[in-house]
DNA sequence: TACCGAAATTTCGGCAACGAAATATCAGCG
DNA sequence: CGCTGATATTTCGTTGCCGAAATTTCGGTA
């Protein structure tokens, strides 16, 4: 593919993670630069939403942590278990447990022990809690929107494809280091730099 | 590799993310599956090497915020100044601090005042930091490497570029919400679900 | 029925990140 | 030269998250 059958690489404009990989390459050369690219874009663009839904969401009196925990609530259909919110939310058990006590607090939602099996818990969104939702959602929305609408259908369904299989990979038990060991690996030394949760805040 | 490029949706392995925006589905039916889906997978992936980072980098003693530090410094050739280091880290300037506080302690690396301006300082790798950061470098990579590694070259490139076309969209200042508003918007509001980051904590 | 390992949730202790304000220094200008 | 606004870094106080341990309940088995 080095065909340049298009436009020649020096021509397209150049985002932050471009000069960043540069940075790098003579630390590592045997850095892949595309792996590197790829990664470090995709945490400086999950940081950057995270940054808009922060501000955005901040209108409606509600904090990032907040919002999602309601939207995570509100995609299982308004009902859901402290199980499912860690899983769905990517949180460790004592987060959710934090983060329903304030919501609750607040009256957006309300937590009932489950009759059916006393271990769980049922979270039930109120109706002031799908309201707070409901008004803070257009702000989120509309960013991931404009962002992602830079690419036409097609590449939108093309990138999630590509991600779709990266994420398989990523959900399969890693291989166990051992074998290659140290020495050859020649991977590209993860960036770790901005990525990880620094992340995202643009420019 | 990895040839089968094209083969029937239907037939596709599915992966968590298939299930999350299908869940999403019936609730908010505007939403676009493939704003969704990039979004949220590289939100999942993002905190999948972050905790890989975490767990791999912790045998060689270190933490990944700690790695990180190191990693941004030894990005910088090795010396750096806290403001340098915010940026590539992208960091609150408060947090800086006590990221080099606790590795001066540790002996990774040393602040001296500059001379030329004295408000600034600079930040150097020791060679007790580089060779820690050098350690636990390879088991970094080697996951990305793992991960992207299911794409060929092409599309690595491929998805490296069209994350560049988002993030220069990213990068613009946001056209200011105001113009068409609630209405339209419809976009797929932010699963905030899963992605967030939490923020990385020790091993 | 009594017991045992597994599962769901909460409590506890500690840490790192953040925002805001403080401190020190620089650069420009009358 | 001394004042003013900007810049670099640190200090302070608050907060959310995490890991580990504790608690309660379930499901199965003798």
């Amino acid at each position: 593919m080095t065909r340049a059958t298009h436009r020649a690489v020096a021509d397209r404009p150049r985002d932050w993670t471009d000069g960043h990989v540069e940075r790098w390459r003579p630390v590592l050369p045997q850095l892949d630069p595309d792996v590197e690219g790829a990664v470090t874009r995709m945490s400086k663009l999950t940081r950057h939403l995270g940054r808009v839904r922060e501000q955005g969401v901040a209108d409606y009196g509600l904090q990032k942590h907040e919002f999602d925990t309601l939207h995570g609530l509100a995609g299982r259909g308004g009902r859901a278990t402290p199980s499912e919110l860690r899983a769905d939310l990517n949180l460790a058990p004592a987060s959710v447990t934090g983060r329903l006590e304030a919501l609750e607090r607040r009256g957006f939602l309300v937590r009932t022990p489950s009759s059916d099996d006393r271990r769980r818990v049922d979270v039930e969104l109120t109706e002031a809690g799908r309201l707070a939702w409901r008004k803070a959602l257009d702000v989120v929305g509309r960013e991931e929107q404009r962002l992602l609408g830079v690419l036409t259908p097609a590449e939108r369904r093309q990138l999630s494809d590509l991600l779709r299989r990266v994420l398989l990979a990523a959900e399969q038990p890693a291989p166990e280091a051992g074998a290659g060991d140290g020495a050859g690996a020649g991977a590209g030394a993860g960036t770790g730099a901005d990525r990880q949760e620094a992340g995202g805040r643009h420019a």
